[in-house]
Formats: structure tokens, C-alpha cells, sequence
DNA sequence: TCTCAAAACTAACAATTGTTAGTTAGTTTT
DNA sequence: AAAACTAACTAACAATTGTTAGTTTTGAGA
């Protein structure tokens, strides 16, 4: 990968998480990169590719963070706590391609079936560490679909929220939302 | 607003829904009503006014939903429950609607900055009621943006879950997600 | 049956879209 | 110095976009 290819890239996740993919076109990309449009066409193959490259990357970054914290021998609150920290940190590395993961999948067209066998293998570890948290008794007994849902979506939420925040704020993310997701909020 | 009218709004929220605002066409919607894209303006004035509608009548029927609730004498924990069920509610109403609401509302254009309002409005009731909460002792000392955050992070995601789960899973909804999102799942 | 408005149609528009072809200037390799 | 490569350019393309103008069809009430 290009350093050139790669400017287009973080160049498009902005453009992509204000506007959408749909919405941003190759010349919006070319200006932000001071160059025509054609000229794109030098680096990379096509804007579905762009688009690719973004939510692909993440998402096998989310894949093989997930297995690693699968496969250790921690206990099941412990990597649950594993869990938010890696879309933590993913969330803080790229915050801009996240949006695009979370609202432009469905334009992925060719990659679109290799995408879902990502996420939903994904989403299958996350359940099974549930069920198995409430088998242990380390989870309460509730709807583990509700459960993966409920967190799932605040984790997914990350990429809107880190961004405004200031580090010193971020410093005690992992710590806040981990209370506030396993151990609720009412004293 | 004519029938004809809510006809097609109906079948944008759809179309809206799938691919999102800025990829769908006229010619889209044309298809899905039956008719040609020019026959569509006798019924409405823009693209713009379609996405408009569903937007702010969802927006305002949470800002009216939020407003009764604030007023209410409830205690600050029955409060964040009948915002759960305020969203699940309204959800289940308009599942398709919403997903315009949480992805397209950058396209709002000369709408944006009321829907803005709107959105904050709501968002510093819902802060407000979680800070009482904590001055009260009924809801843990935890970082009230977290809190906010959080739980509406999972909320504003509804409409991707709500519409794949049936009545019988719908039912004890408002139940489950309140245990997740106020008792927290640790055993 | 006639009237008239509502609601569909056809045809077209100017603008914008992603992309290709061919060219050129500058740099690197031979 | 010649050759090859890189990365920009201009010009253009066919397709698609939201929308308008003008016309025809439809159906209910007189």
C-alpha cells in the first residue's frame, strides 16, 4: 500500500463520515487531496475499492482482536472487559473509518458477503461469551441476545463520541463505560 | 398530508432505510409507488421534503415524548424506564423512519439547524435526568455523559433489532433492556 | 353526459456522476 | 544520454441525477 493510496484513504473516511459514501464524490476526494479527479485513478482502482479497504481493514481488525480475547484463559467478566477495550482502542486508531463500518457496509457490493461472514462471526463469539457468563453465574440471567445488543451498540457508537472528547477525559473511558455496561447504573 | 403522500414517504423510509437517502433516486421510490418519477411531484415538492418529514415529525414526537416525561412526578429511575419505553415505542411505530433519523439528518439542509435543536434539547433533558439522579442517590456516581452516552447509544440502535425479533420477543422488551441498561449484567 | 380537478403520463433539461484515454513533466534506472 | 517509470494533467464519455413543462387520463359530482 502506497503512501500516496493511503492519504486517499484517510482523506475519504472524513469525507465518508460527514456526508456517507453515496454522497461524496471523486472530485470531492480529488480536492481534498489537491489533485483532479482522474488523477485518483493513479493510486487507486475504483471508489468501491476505497470504500473496501476502509471497512475491510476494521474488520478484521475486529475479528482477530475478538479471537485472541476468545481463546485466552481469562475469566468471562474479565474479557468482556477485554471486549470494550478493544473498540477502545480500534475506535481511538481510526475513528473516521468507523463510521464508514458502521453505515456504509451495504455499498460494499463484491466484498459485501466476506463483510457479513466477519461481523456475524464476530457477533457469534461475543453471544457465546455470554452464554457462557451466565452458565458460570458471572452474568445475570438475562436475554443474552438483549445483552450483546444493548452493548454492542454503545461500542458502535464509540466512533461519534471519542472524537469530541480530550484525552485527559479518555483516560478513564475504559474504567466509566465498564461500569456503566456491566455493572449498570443504578446505586 | 394527502394519502398519496404518506404513501410515499412510507416506501422512501424503506428505500432510505436499505441504502440510505443519498442513494436512492426518485426513479427508486417511482418504481416502488407504481408510477413515473415526474408523477411523484404532484405529491410532494422535493427529495428534500420526503427526508424532511420523516425526520422531524420522528424528532418531534421524542422531544414531546421527553417533555411529558420531565414534568412527570415520577421518581428519576421510573423516569430513565419510560424513556426506554418512550424509544421502544417509537420504534416499533416507525422502525424504517428511524433509520433515517440516525443515519441521514446531515442531509436535512435548510432543516439541519432546527433538527439540531431538537437534538440537543432532548439530549440535555436526558443529561438533566441522569445528573438528578446521581444528586439524589437513586442512580450511581458515574460520569453523567458516559451514562447519556451510553444508553442512548443502544436505544438510538433499536431500529436494526426491533424489526428482526417477533411480538413474543417484543414483549418482555421493555423488561430486559431496563435490567441491561440500569441493573447492569454482572451477577 | 359534461365538467373539472387530481393525478398520471411523455419528453426533455442541465448538472453531475465515475471512469477512461491520451498526454506531459519530472524522476529514476539502465 | 536513453529508456522507463511515476504521477500529475486535460478532455471527454455515457449514464444517471432531480426536476420542470406540457399533455393526457381518470373518476367523481353536476
Amino acid at each position: 500500500m502506497s503512501v500516496r493510496k493511503l492519504e486517499i484513504i484517510k482523506k475519504s473516511e472524513i469525507l465518508f463520515k460527514e456526508k456517507g459514501y453515496s454522497a461524496v464524490t471523486m472530485r470531492d476526494i480529488a480536492l481534498e487531496m489537491g489533485m483532479k479527479a482522474a488523477s485518483l485513478y493513479n493510486h487507486i482502482k475504483s471508489k468501491q475499492e476505497i470504500l473496501s479497504d476502509i471497512i475491510l481493514s476494521l474488520a478484521e481488525d475486529f475479528t482477530s482482536g475478538m479471537e485472541a480475547i476468545v481463546i485466552s484463559d481469562k475469566t468471562t467478566a474479565e474479557k468482556l472487559q477485554d471486549v470494550i477495550s478493544l473498540h477502545i482502542q480500534i475506535t481511538k486508531n481510526h475513528p473516521n473509518g468507523m463510521a464508514s463500518l458502521n453505515t456504509d457496509w451495504m455499498h460494499l457490493e463484491e466484498k459485501l458477503d466476506y463483510y457479513l461472514e466477519l461481523r456475524d462471526g464476530y457477533e457469534q463469539n461475543f453471544r457465546q461469551l455470554v452464554i457462557h457468563g451466565i452458565q458460570n453465574n458471572e452474568v445475570a440471567d438475562v436475554n443474552p441476545e438483549v445483552v450483546v445488543f444493548s452493548i454492542l451498540s454503545t461500542l458502535r457508537s464509540l466512533y461519534l463520541w471519542i472524537p469530541k472528547k480530550d484525552d485527559e477525559n479518555l483516560k478513564n473511558l475504559d474504567v466509566d463505560l465498564s461500569k456503566v455496561l456491566l455493572q449498570g447504573i443504578i446505586a
